[in-house]
DNA sequence: TGACATTGGTGCCGAATTGGTACTAATTCG
DNA sequence: CGAATTAGTACCAATTCGGCACCAATGTCA
């Protein structure tokens, strides 16, 4: 018996991620169903010859009024759970847009991601792998540099990496590792942000010195 | 416009992987196409009312004539490329299988990751995905331990470690690592392989014990 | 205007971790 | 028995880490 494709249906959902506040925020959209107030993820199925990423771009854009800096699948869902538009296949895309960028649309909304209002089931497994998918790439991938603007101090970036990881970061060592690293260089602007001492501004610009390895951690696994 | 599905054709690629001979090694199957033998990636389309775990499971057996000790989706493709069943959308999943099991069937093959025949534009992008995934997971889930049998020798251990991250361990190192991590415990077990002192066996068995974590590294960054 | 609060950035030091070498242990081969 | 081979450990110097303290530059307010 050799193998053959079966028709399904396929739906492009797309979790996007911004600081707005302190929190990690998800961009929801509204979806008039009956009279009570329902949301659920931007979404919809790939047109013709057209890329994940693409539909993902043009889904987002519809909700924000702007294009994602960055992007990163996270896989396809296929669980029997309930999807809105009952789609067989769901592709789960995660989207970091920096916090500045982008005005909700009128049915869009940002909502924290630990108060997230009820989703369908299938949404609310995307969402959940989304930001593992985040969190876990954050040392790997310039994850964090996506969900600032152009230029940033060295503390709105070490906000971003305590947001993602959950945990504080030592000033000291986040800088020493930054350093070594060679994934930043500095402008020659200062921000003044109220009181204190202006902060330095620096853009990502990643030098590709080969990182020297280091021997294996077993100290990430979860299962 | 709301959004709306669309029917798509969808495969399930796997790509089984195994430590064979001392390299990482895929299982192609022989498709025939005209006169010249052609190789591909064992798939199918997912059967009605099967996860896609299911469906790799069932595609791996047919091929193996075993399960696999572990799957890890890899994401899908909907790249313009060339698919053997000219399918729309193919999702890949990486399946770890341990040395010792499985004899392939008639028309599959081992072949090692860095020595393979032609193949579709389509599998061989699911191939460097699986690797990659597979490599870059090594030390955040047991990955290692589904390329080995139930018990094995901490020497083999580092052995697949070696073979994964393409580098050598420090023995002390790598030991000091794993005892630190609480993933395997040893059995009453001694395996004498010809020549050379017995070596305890050891079997995985993680305690969960939250490991200290550490600062960020930015050192695996690679684009 | 000058003390003080506030935020940015760096220097230093003891403790922990790392990579390396060299050692001991247990077995087979001849 | 001794050489060869593989397993496992002890020690050590160099590096890295985390924490604290300090200095710098600005706004606030008496």
């Amino acid at each position: 018996m050799s193998p053959t494709v079966r028709r399904t249906t396929l739906a492009v959902d797309v979790v996007v991620l911004s600081p707005r506040s302190d929190t990690l925020a998800v961009l929801l959209v509204r979806t008039a169903v009956g009279a009570r107030e329902r949301w659920s993820l931007p979404w919809d199925a790939p047109q013709a010859a057209e890329g994940l990423e693409e539909a993902a771009a043009r889904i987002t854009t519809a909700a924000l009024g702007a294009a994602p800096a960055f992007f990163e699948q996270i896989g396809a869902l296929c669980d029997g759970r309930r999807h809105p538009g009952d789609a067989d296949v769901s592709v789960g895309i995660a989207a970091l847009s920096p916090a500045s960028d982008g005005i909700p649309l009128e049915d869009a909304e940002w909502f924290p991601l630990a108060a997230l209002p009820a989703l369908a089931p299938r949404h609310r497994t995307v969402v959940d792998r989304a930001a593992a998918v985040v969190r876990q790439r954050v040392d790997q991938s310039p994850v964090a540099f996506r969900l600032l603007p152009p230029t940033f101090t060295l503390s709105d970036l070490q906000a971003v990496y305590q947001l993602l990881l959950g945990r504080r970061l030592h000033k000291a060592s986040f800088r020493r590792a930054l350093q070594a690293s060679y994934l930043v260089e500095p402008t020659d602007e200062w921000r003044s942000e109220g009181r204190g001492r202006p902060a330095q501004l620096f853009r990502y610009a990643p030098k590709k010195r080969r990182g020297a390895r280091r021997g294996v951690r077993f100290d990430l696994f979860s299962d």
